[in-house]
DNA sequence: CCAAAAGTGTTACGGTTACACCCATGT
DNA sequence: ACATGGGTGTAACCGTAACACTTTTGG
């Protein structure tokens, strides 16, 4: 077929995020409050349009920064506070997704540790952390109605299940957690992803059984009570080879 | 961010489709010869323009009818011959992987059977099966060159990837295989795609003991020599649990 | 009869589960 | 002392790997 500039019809191209993260035993996605039509006062992920020299994930990367103050991993230094895991979920482009135009959004999934100061935008009312179950049920604990804007539920829905089965075969979950943890902590982590208990005494040694998934920094806390636990910073290991066995419901 | 229509540049958006089968025991990719500039004469994906009401779906499912003749399965029917698995692969929109302009291509994954009559195109010139492996070191074996255009060798490794490791665990593997097929035929997929042999006993009993995975016909065939063989369909189970376990190299 | 592919039986091994038990700290 | 979370030991269990062996066709 040859190339005629009028033969494909302009497409406006965004990224749109999924940010998440575990704050109080609990998986955690930010949302920002519209503050224009369509959708005006509603909930609705971050992003924006791809500007015209950016590649897909650095558009990303730069509307993490704008929603949240997240830097992103840089995959060859260990993890620094305040620093999160990105990777290209899907692509979402109904004609009719967005009700001003076409409109095609190539969604990104974030995982970020708590941060002390998670500064979702900087004032509460235009951006928070809500539990994942909240916005994809469409109400909050007490009935208010939150419907996320868009087709945002559904790429919210995306995300978490693309989180719920990486965790299971690879080491992101570490990226929940602050560069030095303990096995409890990432434990718990896999508690509130996947919203089951698991046995501490296996899970202890099933991540410190694994080669290259944790190293130890020599360090110990005792910052969950109890007796010290080992620190560990998130080893060169990605793939978790048996992986991590999902209890079924 | 007030809407401004001049506020976001304009890009094309394409499907590129990795269209994957099994032929002579080794797993081939659907490349087309390029007719215009630029890469005019190499091999390339095949995909096009998506349409101003299409669905990114759609549109991929159109291209594949053009490209080859091959129709995607409806989940809710039995498998038909001549019909295939799409899937969203992942979207590729580095701002100068077309010199032409800026597009942002989303690319699909089919996995289709290999059909008596392949029909690529219909002229051997301008389409082809081809070995991935040809593909993806950009010569054949007599050593001709055969790269593939724009970033479209990175597109099909992320396929193939794709591809390996999803039959793992999921029937997807049945979507290389006709209507009706033997547990030997199924096996000699996974052989082809992970370039491995598999013991045919233990297989044998995996795939038949895992409940929903097959559905025996009661018909039989010794269409490949040897011992009459079970016809099965695949099962209404997509995910295989526990996986198919995977020989390290 | 022989080759080839299908299918069954059996044992050894590795990883997970379940749980008893000990350790080190804060209050 | 006791509660709390961290960590080790151990036996039952389950699925896979390896391989001997039988079955049923075609040449």
């Amino acid at each position: 077929m040859p190339y005629d500039p009028s033969a494909f019809p302009p497409f406006a191209v965004t990224v749109d995020l999924v940010v998440l993260t575990v704050r109080r035993h609990s998986l955690c996605a930010l949302a920002v409050r519209r503050a224009e039509p369509p959708f005006q006062g509603r909930w609705a992920l971050p992003g924006g349009f791809v500007r015209a020299d950016e590649d897909l994930a650095q558009a990303a990367a730069r509307e993490l920064a704008e929603a949240s103050g997240l830097r992103v991993h840089d995959p060859d230094r260990p993890a620094q506070d305040g620093t999160a895991h990105l990777e290209q979920l899907a692509t979402y482009g109904d004609p009719h997704r967005d009700p001003r135009m076409r409109v095609v959004s190539v969604a990104h999934l974030v995982l970020a540790p708590d941060l002390p100061a998670p500064r979702p935008g900087g004032d509460a009312d235009r951006a928070r952390w809500a539990p994942v179950e909240e916005l994809l049920q469409g109400h909050d604990r007490d009935g208010e109605p939150t419907p996320l804007a868009f087709d945002h539920a559904r790429i919210l829905a995306d995300g978490v299940e693309r989180a719920r089965s990486k965790i299971e075969y690879s080491s992101l979950a570490t990226a929940f957690c602050p560069p030095e943890f303990t096995v409890g902590e990432l434990r718990r982590v896999y508690e509130a992803v996947w919203g089951v208990a698991l046995d501490p005494r296996n899970f202890h040694r099933k991540v410190t059984g694994t080669p290259g998934f944790l190293v130890p920094t020599g360090g110990t806390t005792t910052r969950q009570g109890g007796r010290p636990a080992q620190l560990f910073r998130a080893g060169g290991a990605t793939l978790l080879n048996p992986p991590m066995l999902r209890p079924e419901v």
